[in-house]
RNA sequence: GCCGGCGUGGCGGAACUGGCAGACGCGCAGGACUUAAAAUCCUGUGGUGGCAACAUCGUACCGGUUCGAUUCCGGUCGCCGGCACCA
């Protein structure tokens, strides 16, 4: 009896050599290949199996490249440190950050080793090391520089328990995407990125990535582009007009009234004498309303201001309304109503009985008692003067244009994309380079004293009034003005952790150059990313942040690409029992550990695979960890017991070794990981059954051992020495099927009687459909009773008779 | 409400471009080996009927196209994800 499969043994010997002799080095003639995984928040729970799919993924993917191509592998990991849990934890236990990040990186570092992925260490980041976020630091001085970084006054989105602004992208359904508090909005004057002046170039660019279509549609929904028109309304005796956005401007003539944000500059103004106070109090009560409470109002309330404005195409006077179903930051904060074609402003008018003027015909003709808003683009114009007649959707795209040669409005596009909140009232984050000084305003730290470090404070506790813990600090607070030597003050707020995560992965390739972000030689060389690998929760926030960077350094010269990631893939969520997310406070988080010690870490890296596709979600079951191992041991058992062998390969044995390397390579380029796993299993039984009857040769061993590697590397090394061979098995070249060995001399062939398989009959392959239809029938023998009608032959599938 | 995705045995899941539904694995049942157990190996395993060959039903539900539908089309139900008054 050979000897028994000893994972244990086996990994750590290999574990320690592929240490001494490292299979990825980069020879400089080697094509590179950046696979990147998302690089994680080090987490004191440390992690669970979900987390290592992922991994697993990508080194798979990373080996693969390697094998097929000869690609040198860029293959880094990080830390995204900044951040809450680790503050909190500091407030809670009184542990400064850095140490308590420094203990969970050091031991989620120990946990990722044993993945035994092609992880270069040597390029390492972490987001808190100043080396690091003195480029984090550099970048938005750049983007001040170029007027992106704007500071400015304004109700934001405020998380009463994180006590800090919030993005808004970080707010979801009301509530606050990291803890789930109702999101309310606050007064504060805050750094803001001016996302929006790249609004177009992240929608368009989108047509030139690799991506799943989900992310990419979730993405420009986001920016949200829309084309229209702003149309100028005179308010009726005053100075002033208000201008208004509309995607619908073939409906001008139905306008019969118009509604203001409650937060429209003008709201106050135009109220009369008899409105005043009530047109006072909606908008004090307005501007009281959380984000939750507004979404969950689902009544319309409104005020009349008691003014009215001039519907320029028509003359008439339409009254004017505050709603807070208008929202202030959206397009010009007005709108102009059509009740008859919005849903919105039917439920409007209805309510406080304003006229409703259909002014497009359904099917031909004016509905009669409408009941509701009727919002097809489609039919002919009515009541609408010089319009009528025409076609609206026609109307519609030449509305804008037409209207701006009247000389009362504009053609334009609007986008639902707003500008990044930028500032965190928190400890620990970078430390936004401002330096405010009377006499000069907003004035950046300059570059040369980068990095800004972050102070040591007494209290992390967050003061909840708007300002961070910084500004309790007098000695770091008080400094003198950059530009004109005056006494000044530092900028107190810090970023938002998605400041170093837009970027990192532009450090790897040269993390340790400390006079620029990144060389320009080796960025040309290495980047940009070739594949991304992570979970689907960053499709609208770390991705559009990442993109908005690479944009903005592209612009300042620092690189050369535009789209930091060409291709993405976002794994699904590995959950415990009936779908539920793993998580301490439901103890239902399995540890990859025990697995690892158990079955060895070859297995556990095939059974992350083998539980479901990797683009869904997987409910974990430990007990399908057996059949993988018991898989892994059978195969050690044919190749130690077949090596020698001495057989040659049959020409049913190459059949099989061919269709092996086809069907392996097919379904690992479709990413179908768990059917690799699969197949795997097929044609080992299918090798075992071989070797019973008449034993299996070396190179078909040796051929499934290169593309078992990138699967489970420990085992596959050591059988690849055991076949003899004395360089890696990652130094292989990944075998190419001849697909002329593959072809079969016979098929077997299903014959159907109308669609119903009634018999199975082996005919050779290159049999003629005469032939093959006079066999099948020979086959049906009795069955074949009554009229045949149709014969049917789809050559080397099935043979159908249609019969009455 | 709008936009995506999904629905297949006891379970996880296969099925290329419309061509033998249920690969592979888990679990279960029976057998071999063993004093015994574990491990391992062999056999069986969608439902119903039958000793059996076989028949029949079967991919959420209803209908359509087709010689043939898990796959395409229309509708219904359910689950999951995203967006949520964006004018």
């Amino acid at each position: 009896m050979a000897v028994p499969y000893n994972h244990r043994e086996i990994e750590q010997k290999w574990r320690k050599e592929w240490e001494k002799n490292p299979v990825n080095v980069n020879d400089g003639k080697k094509p590179k290949y950046y696979c990147l995984d998302m690089f994680p928040y080090p987490s004191g729970n440390g992690l669970h199996v979900g987390h290592w799919r992922g991994y697993v993924i990508s080194d798979v993917w990373s080996r693969y490249k390697m094998l097929n191509g000869g690609h040198y592998i860029i293959h880094p990991m990080g830390w995204d440190a900044f951040g809450l849990p680790a503050e909190n934890y500091a407030i809670k236990m009184g542990v400064h950050p850095a140490k308590s990040t420094a203990e969970n990186v050091a031991n989620i570092k120990k946990q990722i080793n044993e993945i035994a992925a092609l992880y270069d260490w040597d390029m390492e980041v972490n987001t808190t090391d100043p080396g690091f976020y003195k480029w984090t630091q550099w970048i938005f001085v750049k983007m001040f520089k170029e007027g992106l970084a704007y500071e400015k006054e304004m109700p934001i989105n405020w998380c009463p328990s994180c006590k800090t602004g919030l993005a808004n992208e970080e707010v979801v359904n009301g509530k606050c995407e990291r803890c789930g508090a109702d999101v309310t909005k606050k007064n504060l004057k805050q750094w803001m990125l001016r996302i929006t002046k790249y609004a177009d170039r992240l929608l368009a660019d989108l047509d030139k990535l690799d991506w799943p279509e989900k992310v990419k549609k979730m993405q420009a929904d986001w920016i949200g582009k829309s084309y229209g028109a702003e149309v100028d309304f005179q308010v009726d005796g005053m100075e002033e007009a208000i201008t208004v956005y509309t995607t619908r401007p073939d409906t001008l003539h139905g306008a019969t009234f118009m509604v203001l944000a409650p937060e429209h500059a003008l709201a106050a103004k135009l109220a009369t004498e008899e409105t005043k106070e009530a047109v006072e109090k909606y908008i004090y009560d307005a501007s009281m309303k959380s984000n939750v409470d507004r979404l969950q109002d689902k009544e319309k309330t409104g005020v009349f201001t008691g003014s009215y404005a001039i519907n320029p195409l028509n003359g008439k006077k339409v009254p004017i309304w505050l709603s807070d179903y208008v929202l202030a930051d959206y397009g010009t904060g007005a709108i102009m109503c059509v009740p008859a074609h919005d849903d919105r402003d039917f439920e409007f008018a209805t309510k406080f009985n304003i006229p409703i003027i259909q002014v497009i015909a359904k099917d031909g003709k004016e509905i009669e008692n409408m009941t509701e808003a009727y919002t097809e683009a489609n039919g002919t114009m009515i009541n609408s003067g010089d319009w009528n007649g025409m076609e609206s959707s026609v109307l519609k795209k030449e509305a804008p244009e037409m209207i701006e040669k009247m000389g009362f409005g504009r053609k334009t596009t609007n986008y639902k994309l707003r500008d990044w909140v930028f500032s965190r009232q928190r400890y620990w984050g970078e430390p936004i380079p401002i330096v405010h000084c009377e006499k000069c305003g907003a004035v950046p730290v300059p570059e040369e004293e980068l990095p800004l470090l972050l102070p040591e404070v007494e209290s992390y506790q967050p003061t909840g009034t708007g300002e961070s813990p910084l500004a309790d600090i007098a000695e770091w607070v008080n400094t003198t003005c950059p530009c004109c030597g005056a006494p000044a003050k530092r900028e107190t707020n810090t970023m938002p952790q998605w400041a170093g995560s837009s970027w990192y992965f532009l450090r790897y390739v040269d993390s340790k150059n400390d006079k620029e972000l990144v060389s320009r030689e080796k960025a040309d060389q290495y980047l940009p990313v070739d594949m991304y690998i992570g979970g689907v929760e960053h499709a609208v926030l770390h991705l559009l942040y990442s993109r908005f960077y690479t944009k903005f350094l592209y612009d300042i010269g620092v690189v050369d690409f535009e789209e930091p990631f060409t291709k993405l893939f976002n794994q699904g969520m590995i959950t415990g029992k009936n779908g539920i997310k793993m998580s301490k406070s439901k103890g239902n988080v399995v540890s990859p550990d025990d697995l690892v010690r158990d079955y060895g870490c070859d297995s556990l890296r095939m059974y992350e695979l083998f539980v479901g596709p990797p683009e869904l979600d997987s409910e974990w079951d430990d007990r399908g960890i057996d059949g993988v191992y018991r898989f892994i041991t059978r195969f050690w058992n044919l190749v130690m017991d077949n090596k020698d062998s001495g057989v040659e390969a049959t020409k049913e044995m190459l059949k099989v070794r061919n269709k092996m390397i086809f069907d392996i390579s097919q379904r690992l380029e479709n990413f179908s990981l768990n059917t690799v796993v699969s197949g795997f299993m097929e044609y080992n039984n299918k090798l075992i059954d071989m070797a019973k009857n008449g034993g299996v040769d070396k190179e078909t061993l040796k051929t499934a051992v290169v593309l078992l590697a990138p699967f489970a590397p420990h085992i596959s090394e050591e059988l690849w020495h055991e076949l003899g061979e004395t360089g890696s098995v990652f130094h292989a070249v990944w075998p190419k099927a001849d697909e002329k060995a593959m072809v079969d001399d016979e098929k077997e062939i299903a014959v159907q009687i109308n669609g119903k398989t009634k018999a199975v009959i082996t005919v050779p392959a290159d049999i003629d459909k005469d032939s093959a239809i006079a066999a099948g029938k020979e086959a049906l023998g009795d069955k074949l009773s009554g009229n045949v009608v149709k014969e049917i032959y789809v050559p080397g599938r099935i043979i159908n008779i249609v019969m009455k």
